[in-house]
DNA sequence: TACGGTTTGTCAAAGGTTTGCACAGACCGG
DNA sequence: CCGGTCTGTGCAAACCTTTGACAAACCGTA
């Protein structure tokens, strides 16, 4: 039923046009050493064979591999399948493909599929908020790195950079007449969780309102559903969460309380990922992801050596960090404060 | 910063431990032809001098590859995601990489990276509900495949067997007094949505109920949206959507027009991948997703055979295709039916 | 004609592994 | 003591490509 016969090799065209094996070769991996008659016969004898250079051999001898790696804690997450498109999106042309791996936020996994993917890769995009920067530096000496999300000193990055992005979301709640704002956390020692806490910290105080720093949690929806008591609790008017989902969660269990948002209190999420399946639509910050995947991959094709990182060039971008500046999204989870006796 | 020195290799080991290169090789790939001694000796040098297989060179010489390929039309359906993860849960501890790709349902693209993917896997998972039967038979001469949600004659596949539960769901709604239900069509083309449509409407005819096929869409959120305009002028009570997607759009429409689920109007979905995220909870099918990707990976790498399928034993399940039942699960977007004049 | 320089193409080694075949030694029954 | 089987190991070819070294051919020029 499928015949699957073996494919041709450059043996095969180089017989079929009367050259020897290393023409053909150079024909494909390094032309303008050949002649364009012999260039041009040379390619339409492939063509009709359709002779494709086998990937593993020539991985084998160059030591370098196409392919890049994706490693992530949770791909279900719509901020990584956004980038995994972008990403995609990119190297489709390179033929280079793109391996997944989910690691649930788990080290021993995150050290497994990055020594498995350094075989095959020539780089590994890692997403791993919660990892410690010695242990990242250590995969870093197995395989080339690009980190999403998070900065240590050292090792190329990609990360959205909310930073103005909150200050103004906060500025805006403020304005409307919120004075006792409270931000939901993410997964505790998460590098962006970080990152936005301290960033809405200073602006609260700079600004001279209350901000109340609700507790921890692992950045679940349904986590985000159990903040609801506290923000009641707290007489809270305003919630930053960490991001869309634990917002959602929350708009659910003000809703389960018997509250509303916007008019009860008002909600912003972060990263923009589910602007149309929650009711009211929520006011967020774009958490970039497509072009984060593309930056990442590029730099990773970018550097074009050899998977050994010899050379004294290690790649255009280097060790630098690049932030994408993220932007505020305006729907409709925030209003100003129900008129009280304050 | 990065030193990544060279990794040991056959070579390497066998000089280390006194024996010859193919005694190492026999120790890991065809263990028992080795003395126990023998073996245990040069597994000590092998873990001392962290040595791995080379798996290029593996491959090049076998034939196969130990990665798999997971095509898709789009990775951001969480059913897509929970079948990833499952797959790659059984596919972990066979140092078997997962390389992914999105096809955005496009026949060029399709094909593109089947092939791709072809020389660096033993086989592809392909979801494609919209290709040709015949242009898939083509793809399958390129590399082995196993077929997620959809039959064709002579391929193995694994699909979602949501008949019975779709039934069932029919037979609940008319029970509650539901009378002239909708469905609400995914993409056309689409085996899946035949398939549904197909079982409902046969279900309903066979209650002697009246079924509205709703007018045909691509299956997005924004379809479902403008599902609720047609459902309204056709006074239709209850609707059974394509998916939980489509659902979540139509339940949004209706509270735009005003009306509630499910007091105005009962809805369900499929797949249950939006469980926790719309308003009320959606009762739907289960998809099964997570069973899919196990079996699917699993008859992959079952059919341990080389990349040419030129053994006359390709596999122990073969070319048969497995259904996963799927079951009913009920939450709060069915009721019965406002009790009018009729 | 001889000669340096350039272009075009060939030769052969290398990359790390698997595996058919050969071989050495042990053991055993005759 | 000999021929046989069995077990454990080594040799070398093969998988397909890239690439440095080199040969051949050609050009214009001295």
């Amino acid at each position: 039923m499928t015949p699957r016969t073996k494919p041709a090799t450059l043996k095969d065209v180089a017989e079929a046009a009367g050259v020897s094996i290393s023409t053909v070769s150079r024909v494909f991996s390094s032309p303008g050493r050949i002649s364009p008659e012999t260039s041009d016969r040379v390619r339409e004898v492939a063509r009709r064979l359709r002779f494709t250079p086998n990937v593993m051999a020539r991985s084998l001898i160059t030591g370098t591999s196409p392919n890049i790696g994706l490693v992530v804690p949770d791909i279900s997450n719509p901020y990584m399948t956004t980038l995994l498109k972008a990403a995609q999106k990119v190297s489709r042309g390179h033929q280079t493909g793109i391996f997944v791996a989910d690691t649930d936020d788990d080290a021993d996994i995150e050290r497994e599929v990055c020594e498995q993917f350094a075989q095959q890769s020539r780089g590994v995009i890692l997403c791993a908020p919660r990892m410690t920067a010695s242990h990242i530096r250590e995969l870093s000496g197995i395989v080339p790195l690009v980190l999403v999300n998070r900065i240590v000193e050292g090792i190329p990055s990609v990360y959205t950079d909310s930073r103005s992005a909150l200050r103004e979301l906060l500025d805006e709640l403020v304005e409307q007449g919120h004075r006792r704002v409270g931000y939901l956390p993410g997964p505790a020692g998460s590098w962006s969780n970080k990152q936005r806490a301290r960033t809405v910290a200073d602006r609260a105080r700079a600004l001279d309102i209350e901000l109340v720093r609700l507790d921890p949690t692992d950045g679940t929806h349904a986590d985000g559903v159990l903040a609801a008591e506290q923000v009641l609790a707290l007489g809270i008017t305003a919630v930053m969460a960490f991001d869309d989902v634990l917002a959602a969660g929350l708009v659910e269990g003000l809703r389960r309380r018997g509250k509303s948002v916007p008019e009860d209190v008002s909600v912003t999420g972060h990263d923009d990922i589910l602007s149309e399946l929650v009711h009211p639509g929520l006011t967020t910050v774009t958490g970039q992801s497509a072009r984060v995947g593309q930056l990442a991959i590029l730099r990773l094709l970018d550097s074009s050596g050899p998977v050994a990182g010899s050379g004294p060039e290690p790649g255009v971008l280097s060790d630098e960090s690049v932030g994408v500046k993220a932007t505020v999204v305006r729907r409709h989870s925030t209003a100003a404060p129900r008129t009280r006796s304050d």
